[in-house]
DNA sequence: GTGGTCTAGACCACT
DNA sequence: GTGGTCTAGACCACA
């Protein structure tokens, strides 16, 4: 964790809390956050990102609330282990996608060139859930 | 166009012109909007879904914006031509793709079943890129 | 709506928030409120009570999420139609029950005594599942 | 009790000592704590639960206001006879009822399926005011 | 020392 | 004019 690399954009129109939270998912997906780890207090990171408390303690609420992490009385926020495609999630991630690849189709990036970019995400780092660790 | 049907939810927390962005995007890639093919005036869309000129406005400019749509003050909102994958888009693409695929990967779902639903769209519309007409 | 009276204790323990959102799920149950009928804005309700616009948008973010009410970008905040007993809402209420059937049984109310509270609770207020009205 | 089970939830958003109390509460109500009974003493329940002795005590500090158990220097925690339902429990139970009631109707569960739930939780267990020892 | 709650007040996005 | 975001700073509950 120690290593991990928050960038937060103060000009974006995305809410600072969504993008942190993007951050963390990011980061506990391509495995830079390991099951278990402890995530930096919320005052810790405020003070980090040079941003409020609340702000983080938002995002941090809404990871707990996703499933991405669960938040301990006594240690503190940690990553969760993953959890098993729900119909519901795999309904969203979809709707995700279409638009994701309409996107693509459009700026003349084909099937082939995005599932080589897909392709090459997932090599890029080692996913949770292709590396079985629990 | 006539028979394209975009459906907004208007208890959604994305802004209504998100929505019309994303819908009219997804028209295009999927080959319901054709190149060159003339969008309604911005009145008439606004009629049609029942919102606000200003929100159709918003929306269109968006586009026009990202180079989907390019608007002509004789002809109005016309598509504009299949875009080839600049470097700049390409960026952009792979920072969605990356939490995409974390977002999957933490859920469960691997790189097998995430391939599968990409190629899953891909094959329910014709994309533009890969057939250009239709 | 107008008359819908909140009563709030400030010396209380549970969060104003809880309270407050408590105070409006017993209202849209006893059907004081009803479909799709108006709540009044953040700050006036907080103006209302004495309280923060941001304790009043907590309430009304987790009525949100809980799906009692839907949050509308143009009309504010309405109460949303009855769902349909989820399996897992049932087990939640499942647990609450055991635990009030138990502090009951031990301070002396037995099972008729206690079935005879619900019944009249129920006969109080007309509640929104015994009469359809979709 | 030596064979009593109590499970706390770590990750839970109610409090250690709540938890606590409302297993006692259960284990009593369904008989499994016979009057008089002892309960362990609070360093005991501290060490078998891996939980602060503090955080026990409070649990058994707060079941002794409610006179759920009475607290004997010479003795320890005693599991108290069953109270005669006294109006101001009455009260506070009919708020909990209340509440309980109206999220089960918003949520589709109507009176007769809510009186069978509630049915169904008298059977299974032998509560003290019905059956008073076991 | 941790997260949770609450406040007052400011500014922004959306319609 | 609506809800949403963010801040600084205070206080409390929990373990």
């Amino acid at each position: 964790m120690d290593n991990m690399i928050i960038t937060l954009d103060f000009k974006s129109d995305t809410p600072i809390y969504v993008q942190l939270r993007n951050e963390i998912v990011i980061g506990i997906g391509s495995g830079e956050l390991a099951d278990g780890e402890k995530l930096p207090t919320v005052r810790q990171m405020a003070e980090d990102l040079g941003i409020n408390a609340m702000t983080v303690n938002k995002a941090y609420a809404i990871l707990k609330n996703e499933g991405f992490i669960s938040i301990d009385r006594r240690h503190g926020a940690t990553v969760a282990p993953i959890g098993n495609g729900q119909p519901e999630f795999k309904e969203k991630l979809e709707n995700e996608l279409r638009l994701v690849i309409s996107e693509a189709s459009v700026k003349g990036i084909g099937r082939e060139e995005f599932m080589q970019m897909c392709a090459g995400i997932f090599s890029s780092v080692s996913f949770k859930s292709t590396s079985i660790t629990e």
